[in-house]
DNA sequence: GAGCACTGC
């Protein structure tokens, strides 16, 4: 099947490989394992003898080789002896993951029982990483080469390379605050900024600092330097190399593909449109041709849309073309991919094109890093993306459609040049390009982060304020977490941890759920709360086919509580339950099984911590009215008030909000609600509604709700702004 | 009568 022209690129790759293969077979063979590879390794360990080894397979010692990493070995080694913090930046291909930590395995990092960890932002990379490392080094994974992830740890005392989600890390800084069995840790694809790698990046940091005064103090005590080494994708170099003390910048050149890029010469006012006609233009233009040309035909097309809505209207519009197509020319096959889309149909983007086909994905940014696919030639970029944005003068995420980055547009068309030299499309001009902020900005800057605040304060770091952030998260949002966190009772009015903060911030959960769970047990329903917030946990339970809207009605009935959201999910929990997790059931009701898989996990979680807190497993059987109220102890300050014209205030502030269509209630309209989130996208809508009755306010939260919360009664409001002022002057 | 991008603990 492989034409003339691709076997030519394929081969001239062979022959690259072929010539760098015999430079090093000239190597004699115990020369070539001495310079650090399998069996000195093996002997070297001190580890137990149960410990299983494996011969490593000679192509694997000879692909090592091949890595671009691997020439920049010894420049490598040398910098991480000279400096503390070493900044990498290096482009996909190189070989950095996996190599690097195995380098400075064989230079003995982790001598005296130490160990190196390498984070993460997913955890399928984490996981597949640390496989890939243990069988180039021989080793069982879980014992000398381990991963950890959430629901899935494999990593035991022997391991030495860890890898593990930035996430974990900083829950492992959580009970040990120097994280004093690290020698180095790396982390990865830094370029990505997430909430996690930010956080990691202070604490990180302040623990190389306090562990190098320690040695100063004491050379010979427990405790030994921390290296840090920092890997990015991107050029953001001179900010990370700054602010870890001007630590010296490495470049590792990469291996990809030549990408063509293309811009329109007309800025597209729709550019869902716009897409249609490049998609077609591609696969009309290089259909043309008479030879089977792989060049010419192949390669699939993958197209970056902002989210569901928009690539089921492309999808549509393209299978109204694709039936017109003339004879001769070759189909389309339409495959739509984003996050919500339940699994087996996300499989469809990964199965080979049939013959006489071509594939065109319709993806949201789930395409740009979380997933890689095959066989992409041609990439048509939108330019735009679906982001959230915390604003924390009003408190309420938005979530609304921005340009992207420049960094993000070069991911986006690097798409195209995994496996050959491919196209990309960027659909607006060279000048709007050219204007596009160099990278999107890190998720700490537009988050809420009254949960990262809680893991710092557990960590022991009390002055949030002056927290050496690589970049700040704005100082409104720190103190409307701060605020949050008095008004959960998690810190007290001087901002130390309470007894309840410390117990909240051990729950992976959002403050305002973790003061629920633990109030729950004084409610005397702690297990359909674990339910109820292991299902809010998940996003997408249900996935409704548009053209099945009328069945779904019928379907929602059979779930349906009037008493709210809450105990309707609670009702999905028990009926899944009760079918033992049936996938024939969970088809015929429109239920995501993974999302419910993922449920259960989570529900395992936190009912351990529940055990280790030693909280009471108690049940309210079919006393809803306990669980209502007890969503009061978290949401007190998501409570809103029904007007005239259907719409709501909340009590808090004043905001004027709806309920949201994908709520039970949407149409039912209680008086008075809770609600778990509310985010602004076309209006300001609340999710999750819980109808409750006003009286229960001043019962369960005194010092908020006055005696008589009415529309009228501006005392909660007043109370509300009174405490929080108070607490801020403090 | 209107809509949820993505990830992580």
């Amino acid at each position: 099947m492989l034409s003339t022209s691709a076997s030519v690129k394929l081969k001239k790759k062979s022959q690259n490989n072929e010539n760098i293969v015999n430079k090093h077979s000239k190597i004699p063979k115990q020369k070539s394992s001495s310079n650090g590879n399998t069996s000195k390794q093996v002997k070297s360990t001190n580890g137990s003898s149960a410990e299983k080894k494996y011969q490593v397979p000679p192509e694997i010692i000879e692909q090592k080789k091949m890595l671009p990493v691997y020439t920049a070995r010894e420049a490598l080694l040398k910098n991480f002896r000279e400096n503390s913090s070493v900044i990498i930046i290096s482009e996909t291909g190189t070989g950095k993951t996996t190599q690097i930590p195995q380098y400075l395995y064989e230079d003995g990092y982790t001598q005296g029982g130490m160990t190196i960890a390498v984070t993460q932002p997913r955890r399928v990379a984490a996981v597949s990483i640390a496989k890939r490392v243990s069988q180039e080094m021989g080793v069982e994974l879980g014992e000398k080469v381990g991963y950890t992830v959430r629901f899935d740890d494999k990593s035991s005392q022997l391991t030495r390379l860890k890898y593990l989600t930035d996430g974990m890390l900083v829950r492992e800084a959580m009970i040990d605050p120097m994280l004093s069995k690290y020698s180095v840790i790396m982390l990865d694809e830094a370029h990505e900024r997430t909430l996690n790698t930010d956080v990691l990046f202070g604490l990180l940091k302040s623990v190389q600092n306090k562990r190098k005064n320690l040695v100063k103090s004491n050379p010979n005590g427990k405790h030994k330097e921390l290296k840090i080494i920092v890997m990015s994708a991107t050029l953001d170099a001179e900010l990370f190399s700054k602010y870890f003390n001007n630590a010296p910048v490495l470049y590792i050149e990469g291996r990809q593909f030549p990408v063509q890029i293309f811009y329109t010469e007309e800025v597209q006012k729709d550019y869902v449109d716009a897409a249609l006609v490049t998609v077609l233009q591609i696969h009309l233009n290089t259909n043309k041709e008479d030879r089977s040309d792989e060049e010419q035909h192949g390669g699939d097309i993958l197209v970056f849309l902002t989210g569901r809505d928009e690539i089921e209207n492309l999808e549509k519009l393209l299978l109204e073309r694709i039936v017109r197509f003339p004879s001769g020319v070759k189909k389309l096959l339409v495959c739509p991919i984003f996050s919500a889309l339940p699994q087996e149909q996300q499989m469809k983007v990964f199965e080979k094109a049939p013959a006489g086909c071509r594939k065109v994905i319709l993806a949201t940014n789930i395409a740009e890093t979380s997933l890689t696919i095959n066989g992409i030639r041609h990439v048509v970029d939108t330019g735009v993306v679906k982001s959230k944005i915390y604003h924390s003068t009003i408190g309420i995420d938005s979530l609304s459609v921005i340009p992207i980055s420049k960094a993000s547009a070069k991911q986006r068309s690097g798409r195209a040049g995994r496996e050959y030299d491919g196209k990309c499309y960027r659909l607006y001009t060279e000048d709007i390009f050219n204007r596009l902020e160099e990278s999107s900005i890190a998720e700490i800057k537009r988050s809420n982060i009254a949960n990262v605040i809680l893991q710092l304060k557990t960590i022991g770091i009390d002055d949030v304020l002056s927290f050496d952030f690589l970049e700040r998260p704005p100082i409104q949002t720190v103190k409307k977490s701060l605020e949050l966190l008095y008004c959960l009772e998690a810190l007290d009015d001087k901002g130390k941890l309470t007894e309840v903060g410390k117990k909240m911030s051990m729950f992976p959960l959002d403050p305002m759920y973790s003061k629920t769970l633990i109030k729950s047990v004084e409610f005397e329903c702690l297990e359909e709360v674990l339910i109820i917030i292991s299902m809010l946990s998940v996003e997408s339970i249900f996935f409704i086919p548009k053209d099945k809207a009328k069945e779904v009605e019928n379907i929602k009935n059979i779930f349906f509580s009037p008493e709210g959201d809450h105990i309707t999910l609670l009702n999905v929990f028990r009926e899944y339950q009760k079918v033992n997790g049936s996938p024939q059931w969970c088809y015929d009701h429109f239920i995501n099984i993974k999302s419910m898989v993922k449920i259960l996990n989570i529900f395992e979680q936190l009912v351990k911590y529940c055990m280790q807190s030693k909280m009471e497993m108690v049940s309210c059987q079919s006393d809803y009215e306990r669980i209502r109220k007890c969503f009061i102890t978290g949401f007190f300050l998501n409570v809103a008030v029904l007007q005239p014209d259907k719409k709501y205030k909340t009590m808090a502030d004043n905001k004027e909000i709806q309920i949201h269509p994908s709520s039970f209630l949407f149409n039912v309209n209680p008086q008075y609600i809770l609600f778990n989130e509310l985010t602004i996208t076309s209006k300001a809508f609340a999710r999750n509604i819980l109808p409750i009755e006003p009286m229960w306010l001043p019962e369960v939260c005194p010092k908020y709700y006055g005696r008589s919360p009415t529309v009228q009664d501006k005392s909660a409001q007043q109370s509300i702004k009174e405490t929080t002022e108070a607490f801020k002057s403090n």
